[in-house]
RNA sequence: GGUCUCGUAGCUCAACUGGAUAGAGCAACUGCCUUCUAAGCAGUAGGUUACAGGUUCGAGUCCUGUCGGGAUCACCA
């Protein structure tokens, strides 16, 4: 792609990467595989304005990240193109044909053209955007430490599945047209016809998605493939599957879509070229601040180094964010309030987070006070537990159950709400039954450990979320 | 228009896949820091689960219809 992230594609990384963990936990290897779609129109545009207005600026003279400044190319190149397109509907033209024959949109095909034709000129200036781009993604994906196994770029890979058009062709699964384009017709299943190459004997996506599905198979030999995608695209991956176990695909069954909802704005859907979205880079930026303005007015880094400091930042805003965009259940769509949804109190990573730091805290000064309680010995005869504790140990009780749950409906929100309602009341523990101050030294080791016991199953779901947690705040 | 999907408190979301009195957070109001971190805890208030039928011993959840939102129905990806 040739735009910046935007938060819907940090719901995209996070769920995907909260799946990975969760699947992992349950026993599968997880390979994590990244397409991204580096060809095509939108490219050209994007390199036809820096061409135009360029002059040769980079990265680094404009001190801006690469996809950033590629982003703002394909901006400049609407602007004008709309422009031109306005021009000539001025002149009495009409305006679908004034769209296809404005000279920027003319100058686009032509460019893309020649990238297929493999002009070198084109190429290099191709490649020298495409660089700026992936350095800025690698950025931002580092700061949300996400990371994938394997890259496949559709430049590589978007001359696949032709062959398993001839195949499909063969096997009467698919038909050929007076014209020479091939279809699928699933009318049988209540779906339409479906095209899978066009007249002219080119791929159009689908016939991509067949070939990378065969190329994904024989790469990984896969169990289970989930496709993370947004629900937009549930009647294409619904076709895709179809087609694939038509033609008989030994792993036509372990395909899954994981659709899921759009991120809406209290102004409705957020549209690139409306400039009406919420960039990634300047949310993880806001979400830093705020976690170091609101630990600063609380005075709580008392001790801490500069580098200390600002790691907790990054983990709490980071957490916050993530925590935000993976509590909801994947398939509906949800709204970000910019105004409301920067939060940090309440069902909040910040709120788990701060949990996990209070029962550290315990333990270091149980650790501090040379207090026993890593034995069962320590605490064998505590027979008598508080109402609070008993509620928290029936939830400790639900973990296998709970994960088992998230990895069958491959729904991290299952695990965010099951770590928050433990957090919840454990709070309550804390608060309501003394620790140090305990009647007797037995049961001053069972609620040392019961403590440590709940850290650790707060750390490890919010491991599996991809969320870090802090021993102080 | 066809297909798919969603509609739960003022707002954002839950409800363990059909079980008992529908739960949390935010916002509002009331309390609790001389005691382990108040990013916390306790409490008040807020609901005819869009509406109308149906199936069931039992429905927010299943079926039908209506209304309302969204997606999709490209020789774009």
């Amino acid at each position: 792609t040739n735009k910046p992230l935007h938060l819907g594609h940090l719901r995209n990384n996070f769920l995907g990467d909260a799946v990975s963990r969760i699947l992992e936990a349950s026993g599968y290897t997880v390979q994590r595989v990244n397409i991204v779609n580096d060809r095509g129109i939108h490219i050209c545009k994007s390199m036809i304005a820096y061409d135009l207005f360029g002059q040769n600026e980079t990265p680094a003279s404009a001190q801006i990240k690469g996809d950033h400044l590629v982003g703002n190319y394909y901006v400049k190149f609407d602007q004008a193109y709309k422009k031109q397109i306005a021009e000539l509907v001025q002149q009495g033209m009409d305006e679908e044909t004034a769209k296809k024959e404005a000279p920027l949109m003319v100058k686009a095909q032509e460019l893309l053209n020649k990238w297929e034709q493999g002009n070198q000129e084109v190429i290099d200036l191709w490649k020298k955007m495409n660089t700026w781009v992936y350095k800025g993604f690698d950025e931002t994906y580092g700061k949300i430490g996400i990371s994938f196994n394997k890259i496949y770029y559709e430049s590589d890979t978007y001359l696949l599945g032709k062959d398993i058009v001839e195949e499909g062709l063969e096997k009467k699964v698919f038909f050929k047209e007076e014209d020479g384009s091939v279809w699928a017709d699933l009318s049988d299943e209540g779906l339409d016809k479906k095209l899978v190459l066009r007249s002219d004997g080119t791929s159009v996506y689908m016939t991509q998605d067949l070939g990378t599905a065969d190329m994904r198979y024989n790469d990984f030999n896969f169990d289970k493939c989930v496709y993370v995608v947004g629900n937009e695209q549930d009647y294409h991956f619904n076709v895709l599957f179809k087609i694939l176990k038509r033609l008989n695909r030994p792993y036509a069954d372990g395909l899954y879509h994981l659709s899921y909802g759009m991120v809406d704005l209290p102004s409705g859907k957020m549209k690139s070229r409306e400039g009406t979205v919420v960039d990634a880079d300047d949310l993880i930026a806001e979400m830093i601040l705020t976690a170091q303005s609101q630990t600063e007015e609380l005075g709580k880094i008392e001790g801490f180094t500069t580098q200390q400091a600002s790691e907790l930042y990054h983990i709490l805003g980071i957490g916050a964010l993530k925590y935000f965009l993976l509590k909801v259940d994947p398939k509906k769509r949800m709204l970000f309030n910019p105004e409301e949804s920067v939060q940090f109190q309440g069902n909040t990573a910040p709120f788990i987070q701060y949990t996990h730091a209070r029962i550290a805290a315990i333990v270091r000064k149980a650790d501090e006070l040379g207090i026993s309680y890593q034995n069962k010995k320590d605490f064998e005869t505590v027979v008598t537990l508080e109402p609070a504790e008993q509620t928290v140990i029936g939830i400790l009780s639900e973990f296998p159950r709970k994960l088992a749950m998230a990895a069958n409906t491959y729904s991290p929100s299952v695990i965010a709400q099951y770590v928050y309602d433990l957090a919840k009341e454990y709070n309550r523990f804390y608060t309501e039954v003394p620790i140090f101050n305990a009647p007797d030294p037995q049961t001053l080791s069972f609620r040392i450990a019961f403590s440590a016991v709940v850290a650790k199953m707060i750390r490890v779901n919010m491991d599996l979320l991809g969320i870090q947690v802090p021993d102080r705040m």
